[in-house]
DNA sequence: CTGAAAGCGCTTACAG
DNA sequence: CTGAAAGCGCTTACAG
């Protein structure tokens, strides 16, 4: 195997006697090229197997045509189990990302490292996109840094109320409010909610107002005790679940704030005896792969994440761009199966 | 907020009243550098928020730092449902990249595209790792290119005969030996294989062989009729069930090749009035966070994805460095849970 | 339409 | 231990 050695722009222009610049101009399609000229120095850039360097290219204009995925997670969550939703966006913004000629940089991190700026100010990225359940306290300042930084960034997530930060998510006051209706119309009353419903998991919390508003048009008090704490983990779920089931609560349905929680809450409930949906109904949120493959299928809030991964992309772009970004809600879809 | 202009090092050497070339040694930790001189650059450098220029400092030294990750499935599959023991690979080799200090680029792209080669060439990345259930065929040529151009890859997957690629893989002919071992342990005489047996999915292949030699062992004769092709997905699954009930099959266990094809085979199974374990017992291949939860628990080999991601880095790192890569081959471990 | 030249921000021989 | 200088491979005003 001989040692390929990789052809500059220089190369070209000797081969096609003309300038480096107007090599340049040529494979960037500039118009300022004869098209003579142009055919033939793409072509010999074909024949060498030329490729940009991307480096001094992204040196040289000063933007990198790549973008940062930040995807991170409670530290107390297990590393190797990363929750399916986010492999889900993951996904459709490695998707989005390629329609817009844009590369990909992939990073998990922990909350409380010093990630903030770290891809921009290295000129490895144009802009980030955070992606995550946070906690939203923790959270905040970095929020707060990475803006004041002028680093340009989107998050998906619940939105930010007094921060002007570009936020993509799902209408999970809605989401939460359908669920309930539809275990109402089932003739379910008396509704359990397992899902941290405080500012630190601002998600589930839209979820849970969105229950509550339901329950309270159906004329249905809501019971403080019926809702247990549980951040978004199958184990989270189950525990809180057995929580809720040694104290003696009583309740026809339960709402997991997410999927996963459901799994969990599902298995807690079974353990327990209860059939589900006869004695219990259950409903998650998010549809990820396994819920229609659970027993018994899950009942469940569809995110898109085809759209909202396009959305994430397109947004951040226009921001580099200098335009102002839109904050929008993605509907969720109801999926009933058999859990309810 | 003001404009943060970025600093660079002739800042900080202005700063600091030394030369340039004395603060990139002195934030390179050069040992060439007096340390009070060192310490104070690096005092400034904080100060004043900078970060190197990864796009200059990978021009120059002509490298990156970076690897990038292509997965690619076959062009007929469905886009938005990647197989989910990929996605946890591809959590592992985050990681894994991150604890070398590498950053990671991800790429998810179709086998008829023209990717071979490009990150690598146009200096984006130090190498590439190849992940995905590969056409063997299809796939052959594109590796022998990449090979002859000189990229630094490895791949994950079944090991390839008559070329010397890296490649880590997991031991498929022993793990579908021990699954099949199993399952006559149990009792089962009468095996069925859903899963393509041929060079196209040469990992598969691989299990059925390690299938049919544990029935060879046991003195039990295989039968083709048995044994359907089907690719990575659970809809594949499903159909190929499906087919096998139509001929009227008979049949006391499945194997299927992956934990996808055993759910779908598990709907196929439940549709047509069989009981798992009782009537067919089922098991699947990769241990997906979904086979714990389908019912039944399905009992499979898993792979140990942590171990595979880091050996993957660490391989692609070694090969870069210019040495000579181990063909790595990984044991999968049996799980067994009530499908069988 | 084309070319000569500057410069993006670093690293690294080379000389002292 | 430090500095002056070259150069990585491009893009893009500037001049013609």
């Amino acid at each position: 195997m001989y040692i390929n050695v990789k052809a500059t722009s220089f190369d070209i222009a000797y081969r096609a006697g003309v300038s480096q610049s107007t090599v340049s101009r040529a494979l960037r399609n500039s118009p300022l090229v004869n098209e003579e000229t142009r055919l033939k120095i793409q072509a010999i850039a074909k024949e060498l197997n030329y490729k940009v360097d991307k480096n001094a290219r992204n040196l040289r204009s000063q933007q990198s045509n790549t973008l940062a995925l930040l995807l991170f997670e409670d530290p107390t969550s297990d590393d190797s189990q990363i929750n399916p939703f986010f492999l889900s966006m993951l996904g459709s913004i490695t998707r989005a990302c390629a329609n817009k000629g844009y590369d990909l940089l992939v990073s998990f991190q922990q909350m409380d490292n010093d990630w903030h700026a770290e891809f921009e100010d290295t000129n490895k990225a144009d802009g980030i996109i955070l992606l995550g359940y946070g906690d939203y306290v923790a959270y905040k300042e970095k929020l707060v840094h990475l803006h004041e930084q002028g680093t340009h960034f989107v998050r998906w997530g619940a939105e930010v109320k007094d921060m002007d930060v570009a936020t993509i998510g799902c209408d999970n006051f809605h989401g939460g409010y359908q669920l309930t209706e539809h275990l109402i119309q089932k003739g379910h009353k008396q509704c359990a909610f397992i899902g941290t419903a405080s500012r630190r998991a601002p998600e589930f919390y839209d979820r849970y107002k969105g229950h509550a508003a339901a329950l309270k048009h159906a004329g249905i008090s809501v019971d403080e005790n019926l809702q247990i704490d549980a951040l978004y983990t199958e184990e989270a779920g189950y525990l809180a679940s057995k929580e809720l089931l040694a104290a003696g609560a009583k309740f026809d349905a339960l709402f997991a704030a997410c999927d996963l929680i459901a799994v969990g809450a599902i298995r807690a409930l079974t353990e327990h005896g209860l059939a589900i949906p006869d004695d219990v109904a259950v409903v998650g949120f998010d549809d990820i792969p396994m819920a229609s493959f659970v027993n018994p299928p899950l009942t469940t809030a569809k995110q898109d994440t085809m759209l909202a991964g396009q959305l994430l992309v397109e947004n951040l772009l226009k921001l580099i761009a200098g335009d102002k970004p839109s904050t929008l809600l993605i509907e969720s879809q109801l999926i009933e199966r058999s859990s309810s």
